[in-house]
RNA sequence: CGGGGUGUAGUUCAUCGGUAGAACGCUCGGUUUGGGACCGAGAAGCAGUGGGUUCAAUUCCCUCCACCCCGACCA
């Protein structure tokens, strides 16, 4: 992809009403572009971002045994009143009627949808553990969206649903997706610290979020300064200062917080609800144990940003990056760019005729890892700069092509 | 929904009762090319909406709308 064929074009400055980091950042960069309160359009480069934030993602719930399926978001009223959500739900559901009056909601979330999915396919419990997620967008009624891209009405969500014959097995499964979740952070390049909170519309009983620690969060969380795991505020059982109850080395002290994930072992009620049985092993119907999981990748992806960059722009962890090296032209680099394609490597090329601080401008807004200049100065070689640092190197072609093969 | 702020060119902002201006961006021509270059010429605005006051409103008053921030609610 040429830099001159990028939509759209970067802008120098950011809109007067922006405040979040990624609001500016991610919008200046042509990573994403605002429709209304809480509604963005994801742009190219910020698209190729949340492609790679979902490919890690979709890898690691594979591991776990999900299956990815998609799911309509139109839903009836009546598979919302098998739960009672069209009412308890309400002020987070958008409906609306049809030219016949009759009554839809746009998808919030899909427990209801999974459950009669499964209570029409699965009758044994030799069928389970069913494990299910799809990637898609999630409406919701926000009182006030906020914070850029950190909480809007129309999102993207990775959701995940199991199902299993005992609780032992669902808590088991819990566990493993937990663990999952945490190798999903860490390859996305964010710290985060597992909560205990309250389950809101989706369950009476205490859930687990994953948090990051971040000035421009909305939560706040108490947590162990070692062990990093915490408590949410609404569920809250300890105090600043405490010894740490969970591992008894650190202390408890409080942070703002982005929440990224949450996971929730919802049990039977669900099943139990919507009369979705299957028969166990003695030949007694019994109702599902059911478990959800959710992360919200364009949550992520300013997330992301809040917390990596400085006063010139982003600068994304290496797996997420919407290319992997940027390369500066500022002579023809045709040839360079050809041979880094053609090893498989992902590089913006920046062939365009604007004046050299212009790109580098650019380079440090966007915030590819790696910055690679050609120019009269650099003869037949390549300057090297990551952009987490000042220093540049000069490197021959092969140093670079197998420089950047290896990440 | 309560409180606060802001709506003027594509963008960031000036003008603040006498009918609109800059910078950046854009177009054309030329000169440039290692940190958002330079010269020249252009195009671009019903001043968010509706109403009121006034000889005259972008400017004053009211209504509504939109966006941002704080709060309530929430991934």
């Amino acid at each position: 992809m040429m830099h001159s064929q990028l939509f759209p074009k970067t802008l120098k400055e950011a809109s007067r009403d922006a405040v979040a980091a990624n609001h500016k950042l991610l919008v200046r960069g042509g990573f994403m572009d605002q429709l209304m309160a809480g509604s963005w359009t994801l742009l190219p480069l910020g698209w190729r971002v949340v492609g790679k934030i979902n490919n890690i993602i979709r890898a690691e719930m594979n591991a776990t045994g999900g299956q990815e399926l998609a799911l309509p978001l139109l839903h009836s009223k009546e598979i919302w009143n098998e739960t009672g959500r069209w009412e308890s739900a309400a002020d987070i559901m958008y409906t609306l009627k049809d030219s016949r009056e009759r009554e839809y909601a746009l998808s919030f979330t899909h427990e209801e949808i999974i459950m009669d999915l499964i209570r029409k396919h699965v009758s044994s419990y030799k069928d389970l553990p069913i494990k299910i997620y799809q990637f898609s967008t999630k409406f919701r009624q926000e009182l006030r969206a906020t914070g850029g891209i950190l909480r809007g009405r129309e999102f993207l969500m990775k959701d995940m649903y199991s199902a299993h014959e005992s609780e032992e097995d669902l808590m088991a499964y819990y566990e493993e997706v937990k663990q999952a979740y945490l190798k999903i952070f860490a390859r996305l390049g964010l710290e985060v610290i597992v909560t205990e909170a309250s389950g809101g519309v989706f369950t009476d009983k205490h859930t687990h979020e994953f948090q990051v620690l971040a000035e421009s969060g909305e939560d706040t969380i108490y947590y162990c300064s070692e062990c990093k795991q915490g408590q949410n505020k609404e569920v809250l059982s300890v105090a600043e200062g405490d010894k740490c109850p969970w591992c008894s080395l650190g202390k408890v002290v409080v942070g703002k917080s982005i929440e990224v994930g949450n996971i929730f072992p919802l049990g039977t009620k669900y099943a139990t609800d919507m009369k979705a049985f299957f028969t166990d092993k003695n030949g007694k119907q019994q109702p599902f144990w059911f478990g959800s999981y959710g992360i919200g990748p364009t949550r992520v992806l300013g997330t992301l940003v809040e917390v990596h960059h400085d006063e010139k722009g982003i600068l994304w962890p290496k797996e997420v990056a919407p290319f992997a090296a940027h390369l500066v032209g500022l002579k023809d680099a045709g040839e360079v760019y050809e041979e880094l394609q053609s090893a498989g490597i992902e590089v913006l090329y920046d062939d365009s005729d604007r004046s050299a601080g212009e790109k580098f401008a650019d380079a440090d807004l966007l915030g590819i890892p790696v910055r690679l200049v050609v120019s009269a100065k650099t003869g037949d070689k390549i300057e090297w700069k990551d952009r987490n640092s000042d220093e540049t190197r000069l490197m021959t072609r092969p140093e670079v092509v197998s420089a950047l093969s290896t990440i």
